[in-house]
DNA sequence: GTGTCCGGAGACAACGTTGGCACCCGCTCG
DNA sequence: CGAGCGGGTGCCAACGTTGTCTCCGGACAC
C-alpha cells in the first residue's frame, strides 16, 4: 500500500543533489552557487538558481556544520524562569547580541530546580552549542560542565556565580544594593525594618540579606531576628509573611523585599493596609512608578546582564583562553515618594 | 609550529570512534551501548562505558539527526519582543510544553519588523527546526512560508493570523475584549471614552478598536475621533496622546488602552493628574491590582496561547495533514475599583 | 607546434552517527 | 553428525554538505 516516490503525500526537502539534477550540473557547482563563490560560469549559475527556486531548495545548516567541524551557532541559555521579566530582559539581551553574531539562542527554564538544570545543559552541549549561558539553580553543584568546558564549550555564568568551578560570571553588585537600600531606610529615620528573603541557597539573597545585615548592625539598629523572613518562594509565601509581620505586637514601619517576586508579595501584603510603611525592593520594575506606595528600588540594568554575558561568552568561543573573568554590574537606589 | 595531535592545546570533542578504539570493541558496539541496545555482552558493555566516562563522551545530536532524517527536536519561536511579558509568558508556556516532547526551543525577537521576521523564520528553516510559533510582526506577508510549509515544517501562528497562508492559529477574542470594556464604561455613565491603540497595521489592534466602536455606536454614545488615538507604540507616545487628550477642551473620563505598554502610558500620563479618569486596559499585569486607579483589565490566559500554540504544533510535526485550525482564547473582564 | 598556466567543473572523501546486512559461534534438533 | 537457529559482533553505506584533488580545455609564450 505504501507509494514511496508517488509525490506529494510524504514531503521531502530537496537537497543539493536533487537541484543538480534538475539544473543539470555536478552536487559540488550547486555548492558553490549556493555558496556564492565567484568562480561559476554565469549560465551555469542562473541553471542552478532557477533548479533552487523551483524546489524551493534551503540549505541544510544541520550538514553543513557537521561537516565544518564542531559549531553549531547556536548557544544555549539558561535561566529560572523565561516568565520573570529580569530573566526575560537579560534573554532580549543575549539574543540580541547572538543574533548580531550570527547565531540563535536556545533557551530553557531550569525552574530552580538544579538536577533539571543538569539535564538540560547537558542535553544542550549534546546539541553541539557553541557556548552556555546560566543562571544556576540555588542549590546546583557544576563540576558536572567541567568536562564539557575542557573539550571545548564555554560557559558564562549570570547574575550567580558557579559551584565548585572557575568560569566567566556577570554578577549584580548586591551587596551594594542591600547597602544603599538599607542605609536609605535608617536615614529616613526606620528603626524597626522587616528584610524578607527568597530561599538562602541562592546566593543572590544570601548576600543581599548579609549586606543589609551588616548595613544594619554599623547604623546601630538593634539585630531583630523576628523582623527577618526567609525561605520565601512564591508571592503569596511573601505576602503572609509580610502580614504576620504587620499583625506582630513591634511591626515593623519598612520593609525591604530582596526581589522582585518579594516586592509583588509585599505590595499584596500592605494593599488596603492604612500602616504608613516604607516599602523597597531588589529589582526595579515598569510600573514600580504608579503604586500609590512609597516604593524606592535597588536598580540596574538587567538588559546589561545578558549582553555582557554574551560578549565574554562570544570572546570565549572565538578562542579566548585567559583566566575567567567577574564582572559586577552597578546597582542603582531609585528612590520614589508617594505619589 | 602547529602540534596537530600533541594534545591539551586544542581541545576536541571525543567521537564514538574514540571510544570505539579505547574500549576495543568496534564503532557499532559503542553505538549500541549509548543507544542501550540490549544485545551486547555486558563485559564489552562495561569497557565502552568506562572509556565514554573516561573521554567525557557526549554523542553529537546533529550527526545523529542528520542520519535519523529531517527531525532535529527544534522548534522556533518567533515574537514580537521577548522581554514583553506577555510574549515572555507565551514563550514559557511554549518552552514547557516542547520540552515535555523531548524538544527545544530557539526563540527570537522580531521587533515588530517584517523583513528581519522573514530572515529570521527562514534561517530557523535552514537549522532544520521541526515546527515554527510565529507571531507575526504586523504588515508581514506569509507567502514566503507556503514553500517551507509544503516541505514539512508545520507553522502555527500565535495571538495574530497569518496574511496570505492558511494555518493553524491560536488567537485571542479580541473582539469580545474590546466590546467588554467598551460596555463595561458604558454601564458607568462614561459618554467620553477616549481609546488609544498601537499600529492599525497590527491585527489585534484593528479587531479591538472596532469592537470597541461597534460597541460605543451600539450604545448610542456619539462617535468622537478626536477621542481615538491610534499609531502608537511606544510607551511616551502613549503616554503624550492621552496628555493631548486630557488636556483638550473635552476631555474623557474614561480610557481604553488597546495593550499593556499603552495601559503604561496611560497610567503616565493619569499620574499626578487629579481628573477621576477610569482606565481600562487590554491586558492584564501583575501590579495592576496595586494601582492607584479603577484599573479595570480585559484578562485571558497568556499562557494557554503558549501551550495551545505548541500543542497544535507538534500535532501537525506527528503527522496531522487536516484542515488547519483555529483556536480562540476567551477573555474576562476583570474589574477592579480605586483602593 | 608544443609546453605551460589557469579558470572552471566534477569525483571523492570526510564530518559523526545509525540501519542493514553478513558473519561467527555455540547450541539444539532431526 | 549436519543443518538450522539465534544471540552477539563488526563491516559498510548512508544522511547532506564542503574541502581537496584532479581533470579538461583554451589562451598564451616560446
Amino acid at each position: 500500500m505504501s507509494t514511496p516516490s508517488a509525490g506529494g503525500d510524504e514531503p521531502r526537502r530537496p537537497t543539493m543533489t536533487d537541484v543538480a539534477r534538475v539544473a543539470g550540473v555536478s552536487l559540488k557547482t550547486v555548492s558553490r552557487v549556493v555558496n556564492n563563490v565567484p568562480t561559476v560560469d554565469p549560465e551555469l549559475a542562473g541553471r542552478v538558481l532557477a533548479a533552487v527556486s523551483e524546489l524551493g531548495f534551503r540549505r541544510n545548516d544541520m550538514a553543513r556544520n557537521l561537516r565544518a567541524g564542531s559549531t553549531s551557532a547556536t548557544v544555549g541559555l539558561l535561566i529560572e524562569d523565561l516568565a520573570n521579566p529580569f530573566y526575560a530582559g537579560i534573554a532580549a539581551a543575549a539574543a540580541q547580541y547572538a543574533l548580531e553574531h550570527d547565531t540563535m539562542l536556545i533557551t530553557a527554564s531550569s525552574e530552580e530546580d538544579a538536577e533539571r538544570e543538569r539535564a538540560l545543559l547537558l542535553e544542550m552541549c549534546q546539541r553541539r552549542v557553541d557556548g552556555l549561558l546560566v543562571v544556576p539553580a540555588g542549590d546546583a553543584d557544576h563540576v558536572y560542565l567541567r568536562p564539557e568546558i575542557e573539550r571545548g564549550t564555554p560557559v558564562v555564568f549570570l547574575d550567580r556565580p558557579p559551584r565548585n568551578l572557575l568560569a566567566d560570571t556577570v554578577l549584580i553588585d548586591n551587596a551594594a544594593g542591600g547597602r544603599q537600600a538599607v542605609e536609605h531606610l535608617v536615614a529616613a529615620g526606620h528603626e524597626r525594618i522587616g528584610v524578607i528573603s527568597d530561599w538562602l541557597s541562592i546566593s543572590t539573597m544570601a548576600e543581599r540579606l548579609a549586606a543589609a545585615e551588616q548595613a544594619l548592625e554599623r547604623a546601630g539598629v538593634p539585630y531583630r531576628p523576628d523582623l527577618i523572613a526567609y525561605g520565601l518562594h512564591t508571592v503569596p509565601e511573601a505576602a503572609a509573611a509580610v502580614a504576620r509581620m504587620l499583625d506582630a505586637p513591634e511591626p515593623p514601619t519598612a520593609i525591604f523585599a530582596l526581589n522582585n517576586r518579594l516586592t509583588l508579595g509585599a505590595l499584596g501584603a500592605l494593599n488596603g493596609r492604612t500602616e504608613p510603611v516604607e516599602l523597597v525592593g531588589f529589582d526595579d520594575f515598569e510600573t514600580a512608578a504608579f503604586m500609590p506606595w512609597r516604593l524606592t528600588v535597588v536598580s540596574y540594568d538587567a538588559r546589561e546582564i545578558g549582553r555582557m554575558g554574551a560578549e565574554l561568552l562570544f570572546k570565549r568561543i572565538a578562542g579566548d583562553r585567559s583566566r575567567p573573568r567577574k564582572v559586577i554590574v552597578p546597582t542603582e537606589l531609585v528612590v520614589r515618594s508617594a505619589g
